[in-house]
DNA sequence: AGTTGTACCATTGGCATACCGGGTACATAT
DNA sequence: ATATGTACCCGGTATGCCAATGGTACAACT
């Protein structure tokens, strides 16, 4: 499978790297069992950190596409393409779109929509 | 009544002005129908832009504290005091709150959370 | 020894945003 | 002429914040 990350491109890459290998999933470029690239060996290819991989690694077993057996590997999971078209940011989505056009059309500011967000964000962090 | 600003306060001025006013309001140091500083008046006054002045009366109106009346000058709001004391923002972070923990208990990363909520904060800009 | 995923320490770079300012203009009134 | 609120152009400055990075280490297994 080809992998590629854009630095130009506004996404983050560990979120660009979810969507390929979703794609590559639901295009069955990738079937169930298949063995992924390592964390390590993807990096190293596409001269990224580890942890980069990581990150969309485990988002990804997160959401059962892929699985991770310790030292074993990582492998596409049994239902993976089921699993790739569930978007749970799509929910994320609609539901956020609910709220913040409630607070635009009540005369909410979008810098007191940012400023409340980013307290609501910060204040569960300690 | 007297208002003052502090530059050094990391409060921003209009937020300063907002404040000021409202605990005016409060101390009933100012009742309603009462003729508030013209914006440029009290721009001139604290040697401040007409625009960090405008900005404020234009939030203090949107929460009917204050009233204007084009070029009759700006008014404090009948119910200015009951006014004063409601804070909009603590709606927009309760609701928030209500959506953003059903978003982490489901999993759902704060990375994922940023990305929809900017999604959706720039969706409707253009 | 080499590889797997994972966890912790840490820093940095860059983007997005916010605030404030200068200037100009408009309609509407006294 | 003067004053009102409001609206647009543009720019400078600065601050916060998150993604990404670097390094090290661990247990488990081939």
């Amino acid at each position: 499978m080809q992998i590629e990350v854009d630095i130009e491109d506004p996404l983050p890459i560990f979120a660009q790297l979810i969507g390929q290998i979703k794609r590559a999933v639901l295009a069955e470029e990738m079937a169930p069992g298949d063995a992924l690239p390592s964390i390590r060996q993807l990096a190293n290819d596409l001269e990224l950190n580890n942890k980069t991989v990581a990150k969309a690694y485990r988002l990804l077993e997160r959401d059962s596409v892929i699985q991770t057996r310790g030292y074993r590997g990582t492998f596409v999971h049994p239902d993976a393409k089921a699993n790739s078209t569930v978007d749970l940011s799509a929910w994320v989505v609609s539901e956020l779109e609910k709220s913040i056009s409630a607070f635009r059309s009540s005369g909410v500011t979008d810098s007191e929509i940012r400023i409340a967000f980013a307290d609501v964000m910060q204040q569960r962090r300690q």
